[in-house]
DNA sequence: TCCGGTGTTTTGTGATCACATGAGGGGATG
DNA sequence: CATCCCCTCATGTGATCACAAAACACCGGA
C-alpha cells in the first residue's frame, strides 16, 4: 500500500498530528506510570508508518514525556519521590512567578471564566472523573498563566505538566476526595483583590498540595 | 552504498552522536542566530542519511535550540528582545533556586575547582574567545549546580542556555571586555562565607547583567 | 516446582526512495 | 533600474525494507 500524502505544513503533518494527540493523552493523565510504547504500535493506530511515529515519540523523550529503556524502549516515566518533590518545586517556582506577571492583567471576565472552570472541576471530582479532572486543573492554570505574555516560561511550565500526568493519574485514582480544590478559592480571592502576596501564597500551596497527599 | 551499523545501545546510536554534536554547537554559540540547518547537509557532515538526522533536528527543536518555518525548515533562533529578557528571567529564577540548594553542599574543593575554572575564564576574555568564553563559564555554573542534587531542575535551566547560545555568540562578540566577570568573585565569596542571600544576589546579578548589556 | 537454555517473535535503527512544496535565480517587461 | 513571473533545484515528509538485538515463550532438567 504505498501512499503519499502531502500536508501543506508542519502542523497538520502525520507526526505532529501523532505528537499531539499522545501529548495530550500523556499530559491529562490517561496513560499509567510505566507503560510503554511502540513504533508500530503508535503507527497501527494512527494509520501512518514508523518514520512519523518516532519523530513524535523523540520529541516526547525531549520533554521528558517519556523515557528510554537502555535498548531504545519508550514508556511512561515511572518517578521516584524525589522525582516528584523536585517536580513540584519546579511547578511552585515557575507558576508562582506566571501567575505574579498575570496579576495586573487579570480583568474581571478572566476571574468569572476561571470561576466557572473551577465549577466544572467540582463536578467532575464529585464524578470520580480524574482524567477529566486533570484537564479542567491544567485548563483553571493555563487560563492564568496565558495572561502573563511569557510564552517560554508557560512552555517550561507544560513541560512539568507533562511529566507529572501518568503520575498524576496514579495519584488522584487512588485518592478519595469530594471537595474541589481549596486553594482554587484563595486564588481566585487575591486575583480580585489584586493581592500580589497572597495570590503568590495560593498558587504555591495549590501546586504542592497534591505532593503532600503522596508522600505521607 | 548500503551499510548496516549496528549501535549497542542508544549512547553510541548515530542519531544521538548528532544530536549531542549540533547540541554543543549551539550551547557554545558556534552558530550565529537565525543560520540555517538541512537534513541532507547535517547527514553527509556526519557520514549519515536523512534518518539519524531528522531526529537529531526534532529532538533539538523541542528544545527550543531550533526553530522551525512554516515549511519545516530549521534555523538557529533569532529571539526578539521580548523574549530573551523572558529568558534572563527563566535563568534566574532557576539558577539562583539551583545555587540555593548547592549551597549546603559546597565544600571547599568545589569551590578551588570553581576559581581555578573562573581563571581559564579570565584568560579566555583576554584572549576574545566568545566560544571559548561561553563554554567555561556554563562550566563554572554547572560545577555548582550540580551540587543541587536537582536533575530535573537543572536540565531546564540547560535548555535556557541552549535557547540563549547562539544569542549570547553574536552579543559577546560585539562585546569589548577585558575584565573576567565580576560576579563570579561574589558568587565565590558567598559560597566561602556560607552566605544564602547573598549567594542568590550574587547568582541573580551574574546572570541578568548580559542582557542589560544588550538592552541599552 | 523452579531454573536455565533455546528458538521465535517483536522491536528499534538506519538507509533509500518517491513525491510535493517552497525557495532561489534568471529573464522579460514596465 | 525595479518588479513580476516562471522554471529549476533543493528540501522536508512519509513509506518501505534489511538487519541486529532485545524480549518472550516454551521446554527440558534438576
Amino acid at each position: 500500500m504505498i501512499q503519499q500524502r502531502p500536508p501543506v505544513d508542519a502542523a497538520s503533518a502525520a507526526h505532529d498530528r501523532v505528537y499531539r494527540t499522545l501529548r495530550t493523552r500523556i499530559m491529562h493523565g490517561e496513560i499509567g506510570p510505566g507503560a510503554s510504547l511502540t513504533l508500530r504500535g503508535i503507527g497501527r493506530e494512527f494509520g501512518v508508518s514508523m518514520t512519523p511515529a518516532r519523530e513524535a515519540m523523540r520529541r516526547l523523550v525531549a520533554e521528558g514525556a517519556l523515557q528510554l529503556s537502555n535498548s531504545g524502549r519508550a514508556s511512561t516515566p515511572d518517578l521516584s519521590q524525589d522525582r516528584i518533590e523536585e517536580l513540584a518545586a519546579l511547578r511552585a517556582l515557575l507558576e508562582v512567578e506566571l501567575a505574579s506577571r498575570a496579576l495586573p492583567r487579570a480583568h474581571m471576565a478572566l476571574i468569572e471564566r476561571m470561576h466557572s472552570i473551577n465549577m466544572v472541576i467540582a463536578e467532575q471530582v464529585q464524578k470520580r472523573d480524574a482524567v477529566g479532572y486533570i484537564r479542567t486543573n491544567l485548563e483553571f492554570h493555563r487560563a492564568l498563566y496565558l495572561r502573563a505574555q511569557a510564552p517560554a516560561m508557560l512552555a517550561m511550565a507544560e513541560t512539568v505538566w507533562l511529566q507529572l500526568g501518568p503520575t498524576m493519574r496514579a495519584l488522584y485514582g487512588r485518592l478519595r476526595r469530594t471537595e474541589a480544590p481549596q486553594y482554587h478559592r484563595l486564588i481566585l480571592a487575591a486575583l480580585k483583590a489584586g493581592d500580589e502576596p497572597g495570590l503568590r501564597l495560593a498558587v504555591r500551596s495549590d501546586v504542592t498540595q497534591g505532593l503532600k497527599l503522596l508522600t505521607r
